[in-house]
RNA sequence: GGGCGUUUAGCUCAGUGGUAGAGCGUUCCGUUCACAUCGGAAAGGUCGCAGGUCCGAUCCCUGCAACGCCCACCA
């Protein structure tokens, strides 16, 4: 042995002789006879990184919670399968290429035409991908890279055409003209998730729109902090019960706004709030989401006034000069002219949150416009018979118990997400993605998996939303619609999956999406627990990022410390679903924790009977003391005592429990209280005191380690290795 | 506005109905004998505040406060 513990060469050698013996793949496991056939089966998704760029530190942290628990599960002899793969990650690939493209040649997508950005982006986005393999691979990964699968791949778009088209004949997917959430720095729309509020202050008028024909002014004064989208008005709503407004109600009047002509009914609703502002709200119907609802109850029509590029275009008022004005300028310009009329009433600051994108930051500007969309309150029959909406589908599968989710207290933020959920709107006007699979010809529609017969159908050119796929994966991953025997084999031994490990900020944007998908499309639960991570931060509690620069590279930290120190670094001090603070300290300190446990086993095998000089000679420790008697010891009671507590911690996702036990264990009871006092032995005692030591230490340690290996594979294997020349401790019984 | 969570030693966090623990940090001592990437020891906390239940609460209940997170169509 070596006296120092080269942990590179180590991980490097390690990780090769893991991949070569293929043991992360379940069928080469009965294959060889470490797992039986009729095994109970674990199985588990890796949430596929995106192919945007690089591993981080979060990736890690998912990657060795996920590790453990297949690592334990497959020494458990179970038949052991974690799915690897990779997200196209539609908007984020898209717009990342687009950057780069503007930076180095100055050119739009647009100048590139659809085909040749599409090639660009594919390229980037495999040299992303292999990259992120080989980074996962050095963080001690036992996944099974045979089946590693990717969500824009052939078997991948198979399974999302024919999700399409099974959603769309239950009456689940459907074409609707609506106000969206309109982003017009990426130009598409995107869903009520992907909306990320900011608190700002705006500015709040309190105004009359202006004079009617009979001189008078305008009866109502309205208040609101975008007077520029007044000129699309078409009612002004009070709330029912407002004796002031009563009079009101059901009259409609001709009024010119700032040289826009409007017709204005007055109409009562329950969503407007009495005691906000004049309690009188102007309804503009075609750039507000709320209003849009009320024009529906109240059947008004619907007057665009901005356009997508969110600039005014007034159809009422040609002639404006408004018109082609950004919404900004027009505000400015309508407050002056409302002031210079006398008739703004009140100005006021207040705090307003603002809808922005949360991938380009634009403000959302909320515009009419004809999208796809998945019901949520659909009743509809479900491949297992049962008829209901998916927001009962997916609320009854973790109410009745068919997932479990950890820390329980997240099932009640899912509950109440989706009591505000609404249609999912699933088509974005990019290019990067799944194309939908509709085709058009003249007024004919056709949606099916793969084109029409026939000359002059033209595909939608829009794509899906990256989380269509993505909540498919489940089954997706296993080849789903299965064609194949292996696809066949593997849905029925795999799905649903024992467990998905997950970060959770994604707890909507993926795991609800998973729940809806699976309920839908195969009247199954996708996975029967769902485990929620934390957020990495760093020491201060900030989130780790590139522009603040105190983030902590993993592989940089595994080069320089191991893998192994990075793991157990990400694993204790954290529980799930809280943050975890992490500083270079604590991963040197587990570095530390390595050369320690490599020093006891070179402690170990110094005193190795027939072997002080350090040769492997035949391990006769053990078969010389007698194994009862090793057995009987306190010391191997309190070991064994240790093993229970480590798999009721594991049992319960306290993997931060197991692991800070089972470094005190090894550090400050085996090696501080145990070996210091055996060593008396080792050096005075008889032959047989000496190997009676020796085994009881030996014992302790490899049985210690053992239990170790999922949070420390590398430097356990290698130790492994040397007492147990032959047998790989990744597939010994736990 | 609605929901969720956190509050224990300087820092990061465990924990239990019976007058508190770990790691790191600090201080002191030691160490040619597996390991200075080491060993031993010490200092340090009225367990956020106020009530309640109990023989007894840091732990259970109620209220409050501070901090944090998520959601949201009061314009």
């Amino acid at each position: 042995m070596e006296s120092r513990y080269d942990i590179k060469e180590v991980e490097t050698r390690i990780a090769k002789a893991w991949d070569d013996a293929g043991y992360a793949n379940p069928d080469v496991c009965v294959e060889k006879g470490v797992a039986k056939k009729d095994a109970e089966v674990f199985s588990m998704i890796l949430p596929p990184p995106n192919v945007t760029g690089e591993l981080h530190i979060g990736h890690a942290a998912m990657l060795v919670i996920e590790d453990i628990l297949a690592r334990r599960n497959r020494m458990q002899g179970k038949r052991t399968l974690w799915v690897p793969g990779a997200d196209h990650a539609a908007i984020a690939t898209q717009s990342k290429v687009e950057k780069l493209l503007q930076k180095e040649e100055k050119k739009s997508r647009h100048d590139l035409g659809r085909e040749e950005f599409l090639r660009r982006v594919n390229d980037y986005a495999r040299k992303s991908h292999d990259f992120i393999v080989t980074q996962v691979k050095r963080m001690g990964a036992s996944l099974d890279w045979s089946r590693e699968a990717y969500t824009l791949d052939d078997t991948r778009e198979r399974a999302v055409r024919t999700a399409f088209k099974k959603l769309h004949d239950l009456g689940l997917i459907y074409r609707g003209d609506r106000v969206v959430n309109w982003d017009p720095k990426g130009q598409t729309v995107i869903s009520d998730d992907e909306v990320v509020h900011e608190e700002r202050t705006a500015m709040l008028y309190t105004f009359r729109y202006g004079t009617l024909a009979d001189g008078t002014p305008f009866p109502i004064a309205i208040s609101t902090t975008r007077p520029e989208t007044k000129v699309g008005d078409t009612a002004v709503a009070v709330h029912p019960s407002d004796a002031r407004y009563r009079d009101f109600v059901g009259k409609e009047y001709d009024v010119v706004f700032c040289g826009v002509p409007l017709h204005l009914r007055v109409i009562a609703d329950e969503a407007v709030e009495k005691d906000f502002g004049t309690g009188a709200l102007g309804v503009t119907p075609a750039h507000s989401a709320i209003d849009w609802e009320m024009a529906q109850r109240h059947r008004l029509p619907l007057v665009p006034v901005i356009d997508e590029r969110a600039r005014m275009a007034i159809a009422a008022a040609p002639g404006s000069p408004l018109n082609g004005m950004k919404t900004a300028e027009a505000r400015e310009r309508i407050v002056e002219e409302l002031r210079a009329a006398g008739l703004i009433e009140k100005e006021e600051e207040v705090p307003q949150s603002v809808a922005t994108a949360e991938r380009t930051g634009a403000i959302i500007e909320p515009l009419p416009k004809l999208q796809w969309f998945i019901a949520v309150d659909k009743a509809f029959t479900d491949p297992a018979g049962r008829t209901a909406t998916l927001k009962e589908h997916m609320r009854d599968a973790v109410r009745g118990g068919g997932i479990k989710i950890v820390p329980a207290h997240f099932e009640k933020i899912y509950f109440n997400w989706i009591d505000h959920l609404h249609d999912w709107c699933i088509s974005r006007q990019i290019w990067f993605g799944h194309r939908i699979p509709v085709w058009y010809r003249g007024a004919e529609t056709f949606v099916g998996a793969a084109a029409p017969a026939g000359e002059g159908w033209k595909q939608d050119p829009d794509t899906l939303d990256t989380w269509f796929s993505s909540g498919l994966w489940p089954f997706s991953v296993f080849g789903w619609p299965p064609q194949t025997e292996k696809e066949k084999g593997d849905l029925a031994a795999y799905f649903p999956n024992t467990i998905l490990e997950t970060g959770y900020d994604i707890l909507f944007f993926w795991v609800a999406r998973m729940i809806l998908m699976s309920s839908a499309l195969t009247g199954q639960v996708p996975f029967r627990t769902v485990y929620l991570h934390g957020l990495v931060r760093d020491a201060k509690g900030q989130k780790m990022s590139k522009s603040k620069g105190n983030g902590i590279d993993p592989l940089e930290m595994a080069d320089k410390y191991g893998a192994d120190a990075t793991r157990l670094s990400l694993v204790i001090g954290t529980s799930a679903g809280n943050d975890l603070k992490l500083s270079e300290d604590r991963i040197r300190g587990y570095r530390n924790f390595s050369t320690k446990l490599w020093n006891i086993a070179r402690f170990l095998e110094m005193n190795r009977p027939g072997g002080a000089d350090g040769t492997h000679g035949i391990v006769g420790a053990a078969a010389v003391a007698d194994a009862e008697k090793i057995a009987a010891r306190d010391e191997a009671k309190a070991l064994a005592a240790l093993k229970r507590e480590v798999d009721a911690h594991l049992d319960a996702f306290e993997f931060h429990l197991a692991g800070e036990k089972l470094y005190h264990y090894l550090w400050h009871t085996l090696a501080d209280v145990v070996v210091e006092a055996e060593k008396k032995n080792l050096r005075e005692g008889t032959a047989e005191e000496k190997a009676e030591s020796y085994a009881l230490l030996e014992h302790l340690f490899l049985d210690a380690i053992a239990l170790l290996h999922p949070f420390m594979p590398f430097i356990t294997e290698e130790i492994w290795g040397i007492f147990r020349p032959g047998r790989m401790l990744m597939v010994e019984p736990w």
